[in-house]
DNA sequence: CATGAATGGATAGCGGCACTATCCGCTATC
DNA sequence: GATAGCGGATAGTGCCGCTATCCATTCATG
């Protein structure tokens, strides 16, 4: 296959795959000539994760760059993809060092031992919920740290479930790449659900119906 | 309270904050002179959210505009303002009209009524549920779809929790305001929630310590 | 085997976004 | 009355995800 129809199979524009070249994010095909190239089926699912990762689960360029460096490394510390893949919300880390971020940590510390999570207050996750909650304090909501651990249920439910589908997926082979896909684009689906269950949920209180805006 | 004042209170640069003015997103403060206006706690509040839908929620700046002119507008019908806020991941709506397109929709449609869901399936919400499963079903993941009752089960069940939330808030005023903020924010934490929670069963299972990248 | 389309590779440019810098004439403050 | 800060306006910056253009080469077609 060549690059026209590794195009037309996927809709992305011939200069938009050679900038995904260019960035990493997918291999170059087999050179057969000096300006002849194949390529197969490997890169059009990369190709396909490619805008998914991008479209659907919002992450930048750069970062899927390092997610897919991760899953191709022959190495394949599980741990480390997984790292990857979650670091993708990337706090943009403002000098914000005040009393309310302390106490969020705090909190964040608090919850992680209480559920005996495996997991080190260093996980950028953690450094995530704390600045959200942080957040919320300042709002004036200090009081939604109260809904921490119906949120915290809701979350281990999903990961089960989540540990369970790629548990019994097929071969090791995909497992990583399935992680992956699971932690991104799931976050995708249980975004849009939270927000149907929303609707639901206040129009039943307040009878109005779900808006499309 | 002048320009500078506020700046050195919430930590935004004086320039981003008539940035945030000339876009609409922020009341200019009341004229005292040509050139003295005065600015007070509900600007302070204001920039906090703006600051905070930002940087945590991740919006844009013409999104924020759209949701905070929603939540001032006096008539206030409150299913609009939560469509605005939750309009927020706003498709790139590309035109992949495929079969796995329609068929996310039609599961979509299904899950929507099986649970009896009162909203209705143009809501962006579903849009974006049926572009992430139909990414899904074209990286060969079409089986994740067989989650999405228990996905939907947390949903439900943080949604219920939100609701709770602000039905015991103070008053009727900032009830608005409140759902935004929880519908945005909540999002941020329940991500790193899940992400925390991934990593420690992950841990669980492969006995790997959660990294940080 | 001639010719037009497509290809690999490289470089430059574009449009959107969230600011940021600069300038102006004015004003509060010391 | 000097100096710092102000409101208002306009122009510029840096990043990001492409997109356009060009070149020499190669494939596909008649």
């Amino acid at each position: 296959m060549r690059i026209g129809e590794l195009s037309r199979k996927t809709g992305v524009p011939v200069p938009t795959i050679k900038y995904y070249v260019r960035e990493g994010l997918l291999p170059a095909g087999e050179l057969t000539s000096r300006n002849q190239a194949s390529y197969d089926e490997t890169h059009e699912r990369r190709l396909r994760l490619i805008r998914a990762l991008l479209d659907v689960g919002g992450m930048k360029v750069a970062e899927i760059a390092d997610v897919l460096a991760a899953v191709d490394d022959p190495e394949r510390p599980l741990h480390k993809v997984l790292g990857a893949a979650a670091d993708r919300m990337g706090g943009t880390a403002d000098g914000h060092d005040d009393a309310e971020a302390a106490a969020a940590r705090t909190t964040v510390t608090g919850l992680i031992s209480r559920r005996g999570w495996r997991t080190h207050e260093s996980n950028p996750a953690a450094t995530d919920l704390a600045r959200a909650l942080a957040a919320l304090t300042r709002l004036g909501h200090g009081a939604f740290a109260e809904l921490l651990d119906t949120y915290a249920d809701a979350a281990e439910q999903v990961a089960r479930a989540d540990l369970a589908y790629v548990d019994r997926r097929v071969a090791v082979e995909d497992i990583v790449e399935g992680v992956v896909i699971g932690t991104v684009l799931g976050e995708a689906v249980f975004s849009a659900l939270r927000r149907l269950a929303h609707v639901d949920a206040s129009a039943r209180r307040y009878g109005a119906e779900g808006g499309t805006s």
